[in-house]
DNA sequence: CTGTTAGCGCGTTCAA
DNA sequence: TTGAACGCGCTAACAG
């Protein structure tokens, strides 16, 4: 590579250094077969000399692909996001696509500026996992004719994947199986601050079950940190009255946090009190007691989300609609 | 050409439907104030009525920078990687840049290869956190005008800056506070196989530092899986004379994997065996007993790294090295 | 097999 | 204040 770097080699100097016209030049990058062994060797000879490297935004502008693909996520803050984040980026270097981050904070109205920038970037297709974004919206990017997958809301189209994610139906027979051992027990949902819409969801429906049922469920509000909301249940433990129920929590960190305060406050779990966690990473079988957990592995889920997109690309996806449901790890927080 | 652009307008659509011609949208697009109320108002009209986005794409390869950062990492599977890709993204958006992610799997091949994609991708700069890279391959970005930081070797230069994770020192500092405390102790270093460069020179350092002091480390192998190095464990503890020492490991995580199978193999800790975890995460509190462990908030190592960039993208970075030295925090895995 | 030419969508002179 | 023309680096016809 030459010493001299200071303007990075174009096509032209290529071409010019090899002696052949840029057309050539691009066939040899291209790896089309109609060059002779000879001309090839002068082009490659060219490339090395200058160090050249096409620019993937000249290559997009002039073909209309970008070889890279938005993926948009709500943070990487939490395990099971990195998790699902994992699955689709190798997934995507497989098939030699870059991936470039949305991240919306878990506001719509940032949900709403990351689609915008989503639609100028100029991706070639993207994954959606963000439950900040309605179907409205899913279908106001759609006009401007980027694929897409959807990870947690069911629809489909012409150029529109999906993948549901069934953590409603695996707490609701949860929440049966509770009641018909325990007919005089009680539900406590953490009712996390800004836990997303399925989270929200996931409290209605068991709500609504529950009162249809002739049950209460308990809220109890508090945030999403664990240290806050440790701090809040060594509290809430501290009264005689609270020392009993099952507890849900939305992650296991969260879980964790009601267990810890409730062990040092003296409850006994699973005894007194049963906790489960309802999105389910590794850590609940790393802690003690381990979280009984609602479990989907979401490296699949991103995997799956990322093939599905590179099918959908060449329009090969016939199964438009992908299910997974959760399963339900009984561990040491729950008796059963 | 893909179907994906047939509708999609460009700013020679806008310029048609608003009457005017292209160098006029482009100035309203771009906030030039030299343009009449008038017929500022013709063109936003028109771009709203045609739903027009302008494409990064072509604007990219107009000015020549493309609002988008490279970020190389070497996965998104754990914690703290994902702590640090938090910070970056945050900033990031802060800034007005998009974020491209170029995965490496700890496999210096794929490495490379990643390093050729930024270089192709165009970005106006780049994070790297990969200690399968070394400063060679570093400079030879530098050839391709790519400004850079580097998180984990102390370099710089023009456009290049770089942040340093001292847990060394750290290291040391506690080794000999372990063999002052207990003459007779015995170092055990959790050596995982594909760990990456980091967690080799540490363990290198480890060596020659307890070498030169008459004593020696005893390495246990294993693989970077909790699973394994768990059910290892497991069996290692079943022979008497392995049941005391202090336990060097990686993350958390594997931390955790070790003090479980000692618990549950009878061992008492902190009392006959001590564990500390180099990379220390929220989860090494959250746990029990909670693990000591080397600390560095990696978050703020992602924020204050892409700070950075953001400022020698202006030229305006003066402060080009950064160092982070790493705090032990004592917690039930260790006496003291 | 190779070269010429015309775009891809946008920013930016330079005139008017 | 506005518009025409050129260039960014590359691919894709179309000729030869």
């Amino acid at each position: 590579m030459a010493d001299n770097m200071k303007d990075r080699a174009t096509i032209y100097g290529v071409a010019k250094r090899a002696g052949v016209s840029l057309a050539t030049v691009s066939r040899v990058i291209n790896g089309k077969n109609n060059v002779t062994e000879k001309t090839k060797k002068q082009v490659t000879d060219a490339i090395k000399e200058l160090g050249y490297r096409p620019s993937a935004l000249a290559r997009g502008l002039a073909t209309n692909k970008s070889t890279n693909i938005g993926i948009v996520i709500p943070g990487t803050n939490y395990v099971y996001i990195c998790n699902m984040l994992s699955g689709m980026t190798d997934i995507a270097k497989i098939y030699g696509y870059q991936t470039t981050l949305f991240v919306t904070r878990r506001s719509k109205e940032d949900a709403q500026k990351e689609i915008e920038k989503l639609i100028s970037s100029h991706v070639d297709g993207a994954v959606i996992f963000d439950d900040e974004l309605d179907e409205n919206e899913i279908k106001y990017i759609q006009n401007y004719n980027i694929p897409l997958v959807v990870i947690g809301h069911e629809m489909s189209d012409e150029r529109l994947a999906s993948i549901t994610l069934d953590y409603k139906s695996t707490l609701i027979d949860i929440t049966k199986d509770y009641y018909e051992r325990t007919p005089d027990g009680q539900i406590n949902f953490l009712d996390i601050t800004m836990a997303g819409n399925m989270m929200d969801d996931l409290r209605d429906n068991l709500l609504q079950y529950t009162s249809a049922n002739g049950k209460s469920v308990s809220l109890i509000h508090s945030e999403d940190s664990y240290q806050r909301l440790y701090s809040d249940m060594k509290v809430y433990f501290e009264t005689p009255s609270h020392r009993h129920g099952l507890f849900i929590c939305p992650r296991d960190s969260l879980a964790c946090a009601v267990i810890n305060a409730a062990i040092e406050d003296g409850v006994k779990i699973p005894d007194e009190i049963e906790v489960i966690s309802v999105v389910g990473t590794k850590y609940s079988y790393i802690v003690r007691p381990q979280v009984s957990s609602l479990e989907i592995d979401l490296f699949e889920v991103g995997s799956i989300a990322m093939r599905m997109l590179t099918k959908l690309l060449k329009g090969e996806l016939d199964q438009k609609v992908f299910r997974f449901k959760s399963q339900f790890a009984v561990r040491g927080s729950t008796k059963k």
